[in-house]
DNA sequence: AAAGTTATTGACCGCTCGGTCCACCATTCT
DNA sequence: AGAATGGTGGACCGAGCGGTCAATAACTTT
């Protein structure tokens, strides 16, 4: 019963979540995102409100989306359970090294940047990596009932402190840390965990 | 031979620091950094040049006394390194998860706000990353030769993953997650380091 | 005391900021 | 066809931005 709209929503949010996890909240300005999505400010601030909104709305679809995906990564058969969260972190590793990535990870960056003055940004953040300890500690139990891990291994522990070097990648990849570091934090997170008791073959 | 200075430069660059500690970078603008130091806007530009420079110049300095600070805790006898550094990263288990500590740290705010893009930056905040590196190795390295550490154990490899603990913990608690947690995280890293095969006694 | 030098203040600059508003347009309903 | 509805683009707003500058003040040297 109304003109419809011209552009793919999606899209849309897509184009500025890039410019935002480029620049920073602060410093990306309406003219950024109006460039970036090629929409008039009337469109833009008709269909999503203002900047905060707009970067609400986008963290919140990364911290969703981020989510899903490592579950995804994550989940399988018990067998390799492991390895799979090893291979992941490892991929974290690389991907924070890499110079292709410079800007890092949006979680990280919003956090850092607005948590400690934006309670909505703190609490999905938080909620976020709440939601990653979740899968790893899943995994972790998957390989203590597969054997990879020591019965009296802690998955619940261990997973928090697996969460705790995935943000330290983040961190450190963003300074320029090289990859073979990186790579090694893990290798010797790994290689420190409990391992099950050496059955006879 | 000239007027002299009316103010204590190192008060001032603190009042600096505090804002850009508390706003981030593109937040502050010069009227902040002129309230919170008193000083007029000539004299700031006059002293310390643009709102670049006096980044730079306030984050260097925290990145050197975070340095200093860090290896003056860690430094010490033999006996008692591990624990040593143990307690260290349960402090900044404490205080990364303090309600009154909203801001986190310098070091890792400005890395995420700027690094990608201001090379200088980035520079400082990998030295001062290697610096604390440097510092754990060399603490584990003494819990080694004190025999807290399994005689195969690689400091080296041991101190970056703790590094990489140290700015997880960093980042986790800006978000807000809870101390019980972060404290965790760092008893579960310690308790899965190699620990040196028991004596009889 | 006069000259020389530097610090201080705040008015001022052009520009950009986030946000509003409205004339106009494309579509649907009657 | 005409009215109603809501999307679109961009002119426009006051405020604030980073940065400059010139008048003035406070000190040292001669």
């Amino acid at each position: 019963m109304a003109r419809p709209r011209t552009f793919d929503e999606a899209q849309v949010l897509r184009a500025v979540r890039d410019q935002f996890w480029n620049k920073g909240y602060a410093a990306t300005s309406m003219d950024d995102l109006m460039q970036a999505t090629g929409l008039g400010k009337g469109s833009l601030y008709g269909a999503f409100g203002d900047k905060h909104q707009l970067f609400l709305k986008v963290f919140d679809a990364y911290c969703v989306s981020s989510v899903e995906s490592v579950k995804k990564t994550l989940e399988g058969p018990d067998a390799g359970a492991l390895e799979r969260l090893r291979q992941y972190l490892l991929g974290v590793a690389t991907a924070s090294a890499s110079p292709t990535n410079r800007r890092g990870c949006l979680l990280a960056r919003g956090t850092s940047e607005l948590a400690a003055q934006d309670g909505q940004v703190a609490d999905r953040a938080l909620e976020t990596l709440r939601g990653l300890e979740v899968a790893f500690v899943r995994c972790l139990e998957q390989a203590r009932a597969q054997g990879d891990l020591a019965p009296q291994a802690d998955p619940k522990r261990l997973g928090a402190m697996l969460l705790g070097v995935h943000r330290g990648l983040e961190a450190v990849g963003k300074a320029g840390m090289d990859e073979a570091t990186l790579r090694g934090m893990v290798e010797t997170a790994f290689e420190s965990l409990p391992a099950a008791p050496k059955r006879r073959r």
